[in-house]
DNA sequence: TGGCCGATTACCCGATCGAGTAATCAAGTG
DNA sequence: CACTTGATTACTCGATCGGGTAATCGGCCA
C-alpha cells in the first residue's frame, strides 16, 4: 500500500485563539494533522528542533522573534525546512524578509480560507505558493533603495521622539551625523519629514512598534 | 423537554483563514453554530440585521468599519445585542469605545483559546466577560486627557507627515490654530514632539494608517 | 591598487517648530 | 444667566529641523 503520507504540522502564531482555529479548521483535513504550537519565534524555532515537522505556519508579527527570524535560523539549520508564512499584509519588508529567509509560501489571513489546505499540500510537495498580490508588492519593493542597518537604527530611536541630540546621544554618535543619516532616510523611503519617515517605516514593516 | 438552547453565533473578522478556524472550533461545541460571516464593519451590521444571531464574535480592526463603530450601531438599533469583542490588544482607545458603545465582553486573541467558549456562554447569560488584563489597561485609560474630535483630526494630518502650513491648508485653519491644536495635543497625550505623539497615537488606537 | 560605499564629522542657513501668552466666539451646561 | 469648554486667531522668541556641500576613514570588491 502506498504510505498514508500524513503530513506533521507545527503551527506558530502569538494568537492561541487563531491557532486553536487553525488546529480545528486543518483537522478537518484527512492527511494533516498539527503536531505541535508555539506562541513565539523562539518557541518555533525550539518546537523545529523536537519536533521535525513536515510543515510549519508561521506567523509573521510575533513576540521575542519575528516570523523572518525565526524563518531564517529554521532554514539555517534545516535548509530542507518547509515554512508557509500565514499572515496579514504586514509590511513589504517583513513578507521580503522570510522569502529570503526560505519561507516556501505566503498566504494572507484575508484571503479566502479555502487557499490553506491547498497552501499547505503544495509546500509540502516542494513547491512555492506566493499569491500575485503578495509578488507584486514585492516587485514594488525591489524599486526602493534599501536602508542600511545603521540608518534603520536611527529610523528606530526616531519613532521613540526626541530630538536629534537626544538621539545622538542614545547612538553614541554627532548630532551631524545623525543629521547626515536622517537625511539619506528622508531620501530613500522617501518622506518629507522625519514624522512621514516614522510613518512609512512602520507601514512598510521596516521597523516596528 | 428543555430547548436545544443553540446559540447562532456571527463571526465579524476581515481575516477569512481566522473565520474559518473560528467556525471549525465552535462547531465542536455542542449548542453553538455559527449563523453567518462578515468580512468588515459594514458587513457585520447588514448581516447582523438580517440574521438576528445571538452573539456576535467580532475583531476591532476591520476595513470600512471599525469593530467598535460597528457595536455601537448595532447595539442602538438592537439594544439587546450580545456582542463579544475579539482582539489583539489593540490600543486601549479602541477598546474603550467598543465597550462604551454597549460591546458585552472583550476577549484577547493571544489569551489560552480555551477561554472562547466560556466567554461566548457567558455573554449569552447577559454577563460581562472583560479580562482582569483589559479592565487594568482602561483603568490607566481612564486617567489620561481625552482628546476632542479637532484635534484628533489635526492628528491625523501629522501622521501623514507635512508641515502645519500643510496642514492648516487641508483642513481650512490658520497655521496659528494647528499650532495651538498640537500644543494641546503634546499635553495631553503627552509626548515631546509631533513625531511621538503620532507613535503614541498608533500605539493607543486613537488613530490608524 | 583604485573605486565604491557606509559611517562619521563639520559648517552655513533659511524654514519650521514648539513654548509662552492672550484674546475672541460659539456651544453647551448648571 | 454665569460658567466652562473647544475652536479659532494672533504675536514673539529661542531651539530645532532639513537642505546644501564637503571632507575623512575603513571595508569590500574588481
Amino acid at each position: 500500500m502506498t504510505p498514508p503520507a500524513n503530513v506533521r504540522i507545527l503551527l506558530a502564531d502569538d494568537h492561541s485563539v487563531v491557532r486553536m482555529g487553525l488546529e480545528a479548521l486543518i483537522s478537518t483535513e484527512p492527511g494533516l494533522t498539527v503536531v505541535g504550537h508555539a506562541a513565539d519565534g523562539e518557541e518555533a524555532v525550539i518546537q523545529y528542533r523536537t519536533l521535525r515537522p513536515d510543515v510549519v505556519v508561521m506567523d509573521l508579527l510575533m513576540p521575542k522573534k519575528s516570523g523572518s527570524q525565526a524563518t531564517a535560523e529554521i532554514r539555517a539549520a534545516f535548509p530542507t525546512a518547509r515554512i508557509l508564512i500565514l499572515s496579514t499584509s504586514d509590511g513589504d519588508d517583513d513578507v521580503y524578509r522570510a522569502l529570503q529567509g526560505g519561507a516556501a509560501g505566503y498566504i494572507l489571513k484575508s484571503a479566502p480560507g479555502e487557499q490553506l489546505i491547498p497552501a499547505i499540500h503544495a509546500v509540502m510537495r516542494g513547491e512555492r505558493w506566493i499569491p500575485a498580490e503578495v509578488a507584486r508588492s514585492l516587485a514594488n519593493r525591489s524599486l526602493r533603495e534599501e536602508l542600511s542597518p545603521r540608518e534603520v537604527q536611527v529610523l528606530h530611536e526616531l519613532a521613540r521622539g526626541g530630538s536629534n541630540k537626544d538621539i545622538a546621544a542614545v547612538l553614541n554618535i554627532t548630532e551631524h551625523t545623525v543629521k547626515a543619516h536622517l537625511k539619506n532616510i528622508l531620501a530613500k523611503l522617501p518622506a518629507r519629514d522625519r514624522t512621514e519617515a516614522v510613518t512609512v517605516a512602520l507601514q512598510r514593516g521596516i521597523i516596528h512598534f
